[in-house]
DNA sequence: TGTACATCAGTGAACGCGCGTTCACTGATGTAC
DNA sequence: TGTACATCAGTGAACGCGCGTTCACTGATGTAC
């Protein structure tokens, strides 16, 4: 082990991929309390704890910054759908919503910043990132629809109709995971989060009936 | 008519609103690309014309103008909702989806700087705006609760689950709102607009449908 | 293993610029008589 | 109606500050032999 031994191989793409790291989190902090259109470069590097110009290692903008928390926020989101609507059965609809609900509370637990992220910049004022956003959230969509396109339930529904019913779903995801978000801020998050959640059930309870009698 | 006579009553007041009005729309123009937490106070002055101090005679801070612009967007549509709602019968679904979503579309084509100020800010980076939002929207949702509390086709229905229903109701009509923003904003805009008339027609139809059956 | 050179992530100084806020002011409008 | 004073919406200069971006650099890591 003589001071001039070779180092690990990979030391540099690691510490490069840690000072990324150090900016990605340093924004969804700042984030919490301003928007993306209103998040500055060296306010980042700041709180990451690297010079200015560093960030341009990484990202050529704080919108690009932006797009790749989109990306990291709902890329890997996407399996998990398929899993809970694989996992219940066509009649087990109360069962499918405890899950949905209780995945969305937990969800919004573990990643709070990414999932205000989202929220917030889904209709924010910088252009790629909302249509970042947009694209992913239209993929969800069209994904919960070609789930249900296999399912007795909705048996003779037109392509169109299954579309409008994915969107619906996501929506419904969407506003719900809003509403956890905003029960943790409350003065009791514990009962207020259990409100959220209750209103959420029967959102989607309402919802399954309005699709069980869509073609009566 | 001799030039000391005195101007006309109000001459003050009303050069003020006008001045107040400039600033307001100048905001709501630059608001169309950006957030409000981005905003800036000499941004908006320069685009209405005045001096950047003239802005502090009629707002503290920019968030001070975004909760006017609340105010202007949504507090005078609360008697439209009542409208709709007192116009069709309980038995009219059809006529009133068509009616609502209608009058949506009209809405965005007529004040679309507002609207869109409204469903950027919603979960925007600025807090007293964000509340105020929130807070009319809560109104709404009871509004169009204690609508429905005397209708027959939700007799017997808890309090709980009427203002569950509220709540679906008006975050339904803010994301069709929100669609036919951006639906002006495609290639055919037209057309656009009436792909999304369609999603909403069919979405409030199976809420409909889930109302109807809800105590089955 | 050791050496000599190439790569490149992160640095620090420097730039011009627009920001929010303060202050004393101006001059038209309003008011009291 | 005319006069004298008060009010106050809008001005313009000045301030200190943080911004995004450029540039040449440093020194640890990587690579070829």
């Amino acid at each position: 082990m003589s001071r001039t031994a070779a180092p690990p191989a990979g030391t540099r793409r690691m510490q490069k991929q840690r000072t990324r790291r150090a900016l990605l989190d340093a924004a969804l902090r700042l984030l919490e309390h301003q928007s993306l259109s209103s998040l500055g470069l060296r306010e980042v590097t700041r709180a990451a704890g690297v010079a200015p110009t560093a960030f341009y290692r990484h990202f050529r903008s704080t919108a690009d910054l932006g797009v790749a928390l989109v990306e990291e926020a709902l890329g890997g989101l996407h399996g998990m759908i398929a899993g809970i609507l694989a996992e219940t059965g066509e009649d087990q609809d109360e069962e499918r919503i405890d899950r949905t609900v209780d995945l969305i509370a937990r969800h919004v637990r573990d990643h709070p910043a990414h999932v205000r992220f989202i929220i917030r910049e889904r209709h924010g004022g910088v252009r790629l990132v909302r249509e970042a956003i947009g694209a992913q959230l239209r993929r969800f969509a069209v994904e919960v629809a070609a789930e249900y396109a296999g399912h007795p339930s909705t048996r003779g529904w037109g392509e169109d109709d299954l579309r409008m019913l994915g969107g619906l779903y996501v929506d419904q995801m969407v506003m719900t995971a809003s509403a956890f978000l905003e029960a943790a801020e409350e003065a009791e998050p514990g009962a207020a989060a259990e409100r959220v959640a209750s209103v959420a059930r029967r959102r989607l309870r309402l919802i399954n009936l309005g699709r069980r009698h869509w073609l009566d």
